[in-house]
DNA sequence: ACCTTATGAATGAATG
DNA sequence: CATTCATTCATAAGGT
C-alpha cells in the first residue's frame, strides 16, 4: 500500500487547445485518483483507531456520525490494464531486438519500433524505452549474480538482489548561479 | 469541519479505447481529484488534531511517531532506506519552490533550501541539487509531450527525453547494429 | 483465495 | 543540461 509518500499533488495539466488525452494522460489522472483513493483510506483507518480509543470529544466532530463505509470507496476496477503488458508478439520481437543490439537503441530507433510494435497491440515509446532499460538492468544482475558464488539461498521477494551497493553519496557539489 | 460523506465520487469510466474526452469529463475529473486532495487535507488536519490532545496510546501506533511524511513508506521496507526519499511535507516544500523559482536555484539559496528542509527529515545539499535537475529535465520532458497534438496516441511518460528536440544523435553512442 | 514471482514504471543519483 | 544507471515501488501473472 502506497500512500503519501508517493505522488500526490497536482492534477494534470492538458494543453488546453484540445480536449485530446493520450493515453499516458489518461492513466496519470487514473493513477492520481487512484492514489487519493488509498490515502484516503489509510487516513480513515487511522482516524478509526484514533477516535476508537478515545472518549466522544466534544471539540471536533468533524465528518461526524456518518459510517466510513459510505466514503467513497472509488477502489477503481480494472477498467483498463493500469500498465502495460507486452503481447506475445510485441515480446519476442523485443527479444530479438535486445539480442541484436545490446544497449538501448536511441530516440529514432525507438521511434521506429514502436510504430512496428504499435501494428500488434497499444505501445508507446515510453513502453519501449523502458522495456529495454529494464531488460538490461536485468540482464545484468542476473549474470553478476551467477557469477558470485556467494552460496546464498535467500528469498528475496524483490527478483532484485541488492549486490553490491554502491554508496556514493555527497559529491562536491560545485555549481554556482 | 468538512462534510466528507458527501461527495465521493468514483472515478470516470472512459470508454477505453478512445481517448477523446469531452470538456465536461476532463471537468469532472479535475474535480473528483480536487475532492479528494481537499478531503485528504483534511483528514490529515484532524488525524493531527486527534493525536494533539491525546496521551501517547501504547496500543495502536498507526504511524508511530514518524511523521506523516513517511506514511507513505510500503510495508516491507521499513529499514533504512538507501536512498534519500523526500517526505511529504519536503516534496510539498520543494515543488512549490520549484513552481515559483525558474530553474535549479544557485548554491546558496540550496544551502538554505536544505537547511529549512533538514527540520522535515534528513537531507543533503546534494539531495536538493540533484532534485531540482531531475524536476526541471522531467518537466520539460513532460511538456514537450504534451504539445504533440491532433489524433496521435502518442505519450511519452518517464524515459527521458524520448524524442523530438534537435537531438544531437551524432554523440549518441552508436550502439552496433 | 492467498502468496510468490516477474516485470512495467518511477525516481534519486551518476555520468558526459 | 542531457542521458544513463541503479534501486525501488506496484501490479499482472502464475503457482499452491
Amino acid at each position: 500500500p502506497p500512500a503519501m509518500g508517493s505522488t500526490l499533488p497536482q492534477p494534470i495539466h492538458t494543453s488546453g487547445s484540445g480536449q485530446v488525452m493520450t493515453d499516458e494522460q489518461m492513466e496519470t489522472l487514473r493513477r492520481q485518483i487512484s492514489v487519493y483513493s488509498t490515502i484516503c483510506q489509510q487516513l480513515v483507518e487511522m482516524h478509526k483507531a484514533c477516535l476508537a480509543q478515545q472518549p466522544p470529544l466534544p471539540g471536533i466532530m468533524i465528518g461526524g456520525q456518518l459510517p466510513y463505509d459510505q466514503m467513497g470507496t472509488p477502489n477503481h476496477k480494472p477498467t483498463t490494464r493500469l500498465r502495460w503488458t507486452p503481447s506475445q508478439i510485441q515480446l519476442q520481437i523485443l527479444e530479438r531486438l535486445f539480442e541484436q543490439g545490446n544497449g538501448t537503441p536511441n530516440k529514432q530507433h525507438i521511434k521506429e519500433i514502436t510504430d512496428e510494435l504499435r501494428r500488434h497491440g497499444q505501445i508507446t515509446e515510453t513502453n519501449v524505452y523502458n522495456w529495454f532499460q529494464n531488460r538490461k538492468a536485468r540482464a545484468k544482475r542476473r549474470h553478476q549474480q551467477v557469477s558470485v558464488k556467494d552460496g546464498e539461498s535467500e528469498a528475496d521477494t524483490d527478483a532484485d538482489s541488492p549486490r553490491q551497493k554502491r554508496q556514493r553519496q555527497d559529491r562536491e557539489l560545485t555549481h554556482n548561479e
